[in-house]
DNA sequence: CGAACTATTAACTATCCAGTGAGTTAACTC
DNA sequence: GAGTTAACTCACTGGATAGTTAATAGTTCG
């Protein structure tokens, strides 16, 4: 083959002044991609729109992340690791074990309302089975904190003969979670057959405050063999 | 014995044996997008795909379905047809109030766990906020059994003094719902961030025991102000 | 400075994929 | 058994879309 002359034109300059900074741009197209994705899920974005909302161009993308999936998985751990900056502020430890445990199931809950982006990434990733997450290294470490937390309150509480002795910090974790994460996620099928909003603030205000009651009145229910 | 039947038909026929049949061509492509819409989403799943795993051609899916957002709305529209029937066998009026409260949370988790197509489903739809559910006639009237179950149940548990008076049917079903929904949604990123498997036996086994203290405990509690 | 490297631009391509045009045959009607 | 309609087949298209090729310009560092 022999490379002859090629045709190809020498591109005009357009843009006289351009200044480098690869951080700001991979920060740009990381921000872009957090919504398109959170907004279409990975097969529906289209990376073409995704560099249309940068202020650089499609060929970066692919110069920092390899390919959309590359880019997915970024936006992913991006979203995981905000997420474990915020909650790392938290401290409960000061209350007693009651509080403490009403303090992280509110805490929990207005953090899901405050970041629907990222339950709706979760959701996503649920639906390609968690391969792109199971693939982010050392992803499991982000969410220790949240179970030591929980951990210790419930230590405190058995101590002090508040709360049953059968019950693991998960398990408190899944409860409280699952009405946080369901109360985000499902809301529009939820307001389509019920015809009531999960998220209008006077159901919101409700709901917060029956979540803590849920927690405490099943840590503090004698034993498991109730009936 | 194979006898010679390849020479009954004349040349130029190339579908030899072609039996006209709407309804069951119609189940058949309903039958392979929901999976393959289960499977892969709405902008995910493909139509060659499905029409290739059908046994008849994709302009029969145009034929029968407009686009790929009706066959998609017809899917869904299937799905939670499908669901109604199956609850509608369920009985639990014979029980005591705390008895049945426990089966209708066990039913709904065992009901869960049976289909997660339909859970990955309703997953999806909502990641499409819901617009698809929404357009399908008379869907809300689907849920209203679940919902008039709750309220009798409760209606007998506040008049035998069991449970508390402040508590709706449809706290209840968020309860359940939320804590069922989100063991089989969320089953992967939860697997992956704690290393536990909300799916295996001995925890399936373990959450579904849970979850009927978890209801229980919180409608046997005084009230609200509890601290 | 100037060579080497990194960031960036613009144009290009191959494939995928939802949707169609146009005709054919089975079954039903009278 | 001719006419009509519903069910079905086959081949095709054009626009969308992920990913590439290659040239260019700012930056670094000897």
């Amino acid at each position: 083959m022999a490379p002859a002359e090629t045709a190809r034109k020498a591109p005009t300059r357009t843009t006289p002044k351009r200044t480098r900074n690869p951080e700001r741009t991979r920060e740009d197209i990381l921000r872009v991609a957090t919504t398109e994705f959170a907004d279409k899920g990975l097969s529906g974005a289209r990376i073409d729109e995704i560099a249309a909302k940068t202020a650089t161009t499609k060929r970066m993308l692919y110069y920092y992340f390899g390919d959309k999936e590359g880019l997915y998985r970024a936006v992913l751990a991006n979203a995981y690791q905000e997420i474990r900056h915020e909650e790392a502020q938290v401290d409960v430890d000061h209350l007693d074990p009651e509080a403490a445990i009403r303090a992280v199931a509110e805490i929990t809950f207005d953090h899901h309302e405050a970041h629907p982006d990222f339950i709706r990434l979760v959701a996503i990733e649920n639906t390609h089975r968690g391969e792109n997450l199971a693939a982010i290294e050392g992803i499991a470490e982000t969410q220790r904190p949240a179970v030591e937390t929980l951990d210790r309150i419930l230590a405190r509480g058995r101590e002090l003969g508040l709360f049953r002795d059968d019950v693991t910090p998960l398990d408190v974790h899944i409860l409280i979670s699952s009405f946080c994460v369901f109360r985000i996620a499902n809301r529009y099928t939820f307001g389509t057959l019920f015809d009531w909003d999960l998220t209008a603030p006077e159901n919101r205000t409700h709901l917060r405050t029956m979540l803590g009651d849920v927690v405490l009145s099943y840590l503090r229910s004698n034993t498991g063999h109730d009936d």
